[in-house]
DNA sequence: TAATTTTATGAAAACGTTTTCATTTTATGT
DNA sequence: ACATAAAATGAAAACGTTTTCATAAAATTA
């Protein structure tokens, strides 16, 4: 067991008893109410820091009913775009004095669910989404959204109009740029390798690839549009489909970065060279394709305009409430660019 | 402001309401004590799940002292070994039933006495570290330690002998590994761009440089050894100056990735041929050294296995405290391995 | 059946804050 | 100096649990 040494942790009491005070005034004096005289506060303040107080926050936030805490789930914090959104989400709430409880759901709707649950038990005052790619249903977020708890989902969003805020890349525009990259820069039979269509990310991504396809007046082959998950296998395995036809691709827009880098070793085994005889294009502009050969090119998200954005959104909310009328409720969304490599 | 529609929370009085019983008894029922009658029990539970009810956490806490919740503080959650650390503890701390508070330090001191601060004051279980570099002093630790919270560094730990728990990979012999690696496949003129020397890691790593170089009977020199902030910037500064000399190094061993990948960039703009002309080993084996042309030699660290002893002890402290003698604390230290690749 | 032990429940205090309401002290105007 | 307004403080309740201690109910023993 620990040893006898556990030295109470000071409370406002013993504040309010060296000073000859009671703990409603040393209360105020520490949160800076306008009705105590400015002499106690600094007399509060200096015993305070001479006795290490520190507030207790379970006390203060059952009485309050605020926890100073943000819960986020994301499917896994080492996906370089997350981990980019999240520093920048912690350090800019960190300035706002809030906490943030980080929580992975390693993409599974189960566990998804039961963070919801248990960030809800923790009473948190705000959370902060990018929902799992299977998920269809948002019913696990109910009690926080009922609750009045600001709920933002972030890149992976419900398609059906869940009562809350979304923050999400221009995934649309991203296919749309990465596309129109391919075909200007003169491919013609241009393939692609997206995610399952339950996710908005890959149902945007491949309707702007569709629409520049269409506006280029170039047809668009089915059997060389591939909506499966994203790894690195699967990719290898569309890869070898397409190039054990008769008629094979030019070019390849695929919908993340561990795809394209797939693709590019996929064809560097196989004496394919890129961009001359496969030009690739990726998206999310991950740390890995700037250094692979040829570069790849790829699309930017911006994850820290992402961050900056939920948490003004945030921010905004727990001070005022969600006051936007129904109508106006559209999803606030991020511009993406263009990042052209040597690969396309 | 929130609507109206803010449905109270139900409370263990709504359960005891309900069943006709008294709340001290719905409380025993749901912490499955066992005085408690097991027909009331089931009536509990299940009324419980009926009223979706869910503990709150800041009462139970205020009253019991415990918050079932870990702190942890690490430079940055970007970098590829802590997110693997911090998921695997976070999925193992998730099956006891504890949540984990993730908080950067961005490498920066202050951020990190801060940030000791604030998770002393959420009042948690018990604490993760991996400190800045740059900290020489941990005194900022003291109040969690004195109040019989563990504390357990892992990774970048204390170099004087701070009273509490380390974890941390063996970097001695990774960088004996390295080096012998180096000289085995006939190397002589070994570099090494290592970082500075407040920080265990760059000092173990560097004494096990030595120590290979001595046992081979290669001389090190002086002007070919580096104690710099391991950046990319830096590392291709320290290449310029190794490569203007008249004799120039056949092999460099890199404290880190990231610098490993900027020697890399500055042999290919400059024509040095790797391995031929010099072989190169980072460490770490971050992702990026396997994708780029050619694939670095590194060492693996295991960060899956660090985070599971990280929770092993952890959890063992916080049911039994720490029963070791002050003789037998020792760091915990976690094997490593070479990762031959072809750029050596 | 009565006495005793065991098992199950309840009453009430406690955890450390915040906040309402009442009260005292200080400042202001005549 | 006195009445009044304003400013500063205090007393006590409240937040939702857990836990100690007391008591009631059930099971066991004589």
């Amino acid at each position: 067991m620990n040893k006898d040494k556990k030295p109470q942790q000071n409370t406002i009491l013993d504040i309010a008893e060296a000073l000859k005070l009671s703990p409603a005034t040393i209360s105020r004096a520490l949160n800076n109410h306008p009705h105590v005289k400015e002499k106690t506060k600094s007399d509060v303040l200096k015993m305070a820091a001479q006795l290490g107080y520190r507030r207790n926050q379970m006390a203060s936030g059952l009485r309050s009913n605020k926890t100073h805490t943000v819960g986020l789930i994301v499917p896994r914090i080492s996906m370089f775009f997350h981990a980019e959104v999240i520093t920048t989400i912690q350090n800019a709430l960190h300035k706002h004095g809030y906490n943030l409880i980080i929580c992975q759901s390693n993409d599974l709707l189960s566990m998804e669910e039961e963070l919801a649950d248990i960030l809800y038990a923790s009473r948190v005052d705000a959370m902060i989404v990018a929902c799992t790619l299977q998920a269809t249903d948002f019913t696990h977020f109910d009690k926080l959204v009922n609750s009045g708890i600001p709920v933002i989902f972030y890149d992976r969003v419900p398609l059906n109009s869940y009562p809350a805020t979304y923050i999400k890349g221009d995934d649309f525009r991203g296919g749309y740029l990465a596309t129109c990259h391919l075909i200007e820069t003169g491919s013609e039979r241009i393939a692609h390798i997206s995610g399952k269509l339950m996710s908005n990310l890959y149902q945007d991504r491949t309707a702007g690839f569709r629409k520049a396809m269409e506006q280029h007046q170039l047809p668009v082959r089915e059997e060389w549009v591939f909506h499966q998950e994203l790894t690195h296998e699967n990719a290898k395995e569309a890869m070898a489909k397409l190039f054990s036809a008769a008629v094979v691709p030019d070019a390849l827009f695929t919908a993340n970065d561990v795809t394209a880098i797939a693709a590019l070793e996929y064809a560097k085994e196989n004496g394919i060279r890129v961009p001359q005889d496969l030009k690739i294009i990726g998206y999310s502009n991950d740390p890995r394709t700037s250094i692979i050969t040829p570069a790849l090119s790829t699309i930017e998200q911006y994850p820290a305009k992402v961050g900056q954005k939920i948490v003004e959104v945030l921010i905004d909310q727990l001070k005022n409430g969600d006051q936007r009328l129904e109508l106006e409720k559209k999803p606030y969304v991020i511009p993406v660019d263009l990042i052209r490599r040597m690969s396309s």
